[in-house]
DNA sequence: ATAACTATTTATAAGTC
DNA sequence: TGACTTATAAATAGTTA
């Protein structure tokens, strides 16, 4: 991928979030992508530091397991995954 | 990505197989790897008609979530998750 | 922060064994 | 089923705006 590095942690806050951002774009859509080509039930979840939550739910069943036992709870319990 | 392709199910059982057996490791290393760099946790769980359950989880409480609420309930319902 | 650019590395569809 | 090869497309780290 591009220029060559280690997979590691960056320390400097703005050039991690950079770096998510661009890769969760590109998880979501390969997510989306091996659902279709594959015709698999696929869940992806993404907790990330600056308090959101990324996901992607192929099909409703896995989407209730989400909504009721993942995303409900943690609602209730951090007030951070109410942000837009 | 190779040669340029239409996203959608391959009629071809073993075509279709062949394809996600291949972009099913490259999601999860993808997984791994935005966990890692953009310090998030990630939970990642693939039902494929093989009758399989892929998974990859960063941290261990969303590895006590799929655990309690989707692997077992999802064992008590259907064999072939017990399947190695 | 956010968005484009670009040089380079990865991913991968198709094919072969 | 895999494992390997190859031509091509996609992803991306660093940079610049």
């Amino acid at each position: 991928m591009g220029r060559k590095i280690e997979i590691k942690k960056s320390e400097e806050t703005s050039k991690r979030q950079v770096t998510f951002s661009k890769r969760r774009s590109t998880l979501l859509k390969k997510a989306k992508e091996i659902a279709i080509s594959g015709d698999v039930d696929v869940l992806l979840v993404a907790f990330s530091t600056a308090q959101r939550l990324s996901k992607f739910c192929s099909k409703n069943r896995i989407e209730d397991i989400l909504q009721r036992y993942i995303e409900l709870p943690i609602a209730r319990k951090f007030s951070y995954v109410n942000k837009p």
